[in-house]
DNA sequence: CTCGTGATTGACT
DNA sequence: GTCAATCACGAGC
């Protein structure tokens, strides 16, 4: 199965306040105080995995929520994990992608950068700037008002494939 | 709008 | 060690 990113958010180091990052290294957030290029794959609300993408140097803690995808390849396996979801809404949410791809745990750590990943990343196709959205991050009310009005959502304009 | 859902966490003893 | 609150969401009304 593979997927066109269409929107992602930045969560940048330990002063961020809305990144996991906020309080420091703990067993959950380790993956993203180590080598870029590797997935930090996380649970929460009780039922949804989420797909970072770790950026920056080793011990610097930040990463890339990836937050939507366009459906490329495998869209029949993507069905029957979401079974009656309409194209659109495949992989229109952190938690939706998830699930369409089966990413959880077993994939937390893995080198995205890798051949013979069981997940990993290859090159898109250009995208011009005026093509670009960004604004502030979804889901990050309870960060302070600094953090919280930060710009580091971003998204291909105009994408029927984004989560909003 | 509301609610499910449970691992993780910081604040305690 | 324990504990209750929290939470980078989605589905359904």
């Amino acid at each position: 199965m593979s997927g066109r990113m269409v929107e992602v958010e930045a969560y940048i180091g330990e002063t961020d306040r809305a990144c996991h990052g906020r309080h420091g290294r703990t067993a959950r957030n380790a993956a993203m105080f180590g080598k870029p290029g590797v997935a930090y794959v996380y649970f929460t609300y009780g039922l949804h995995w989420m797909f970072n993408i770790v950026t920056e140097r080793e011990g610097f803690a930040a990463a890339i929520l990836v937050r939507a995808l366009e459906p490329v390849e495998g869209i029949d396996r993507m069905e029957r994990h979401r079974p009656g979801r309409a194209l659109s809404q495949l992989c229109s949410g952190p938690a939706k992608l998830a699930q369409a791809l089966r990413i959880d745990k077993a994939l937390n750590g893995v080198d995205l950068c890798a051949r013979g990943a069981d997940l990993w990343l290859e090159a898109g196709g250009p995208l011009a700037s005026k093509h670009i959205g960004r604004g502030p991050r979804v889901g990050v009310d309870f960060a302070p008002e600094a953090w919280r009005a930060k710009p580091w959502r971003f998204f291909v304009k105009d994408s029927p494939f984004v989560s909003k």
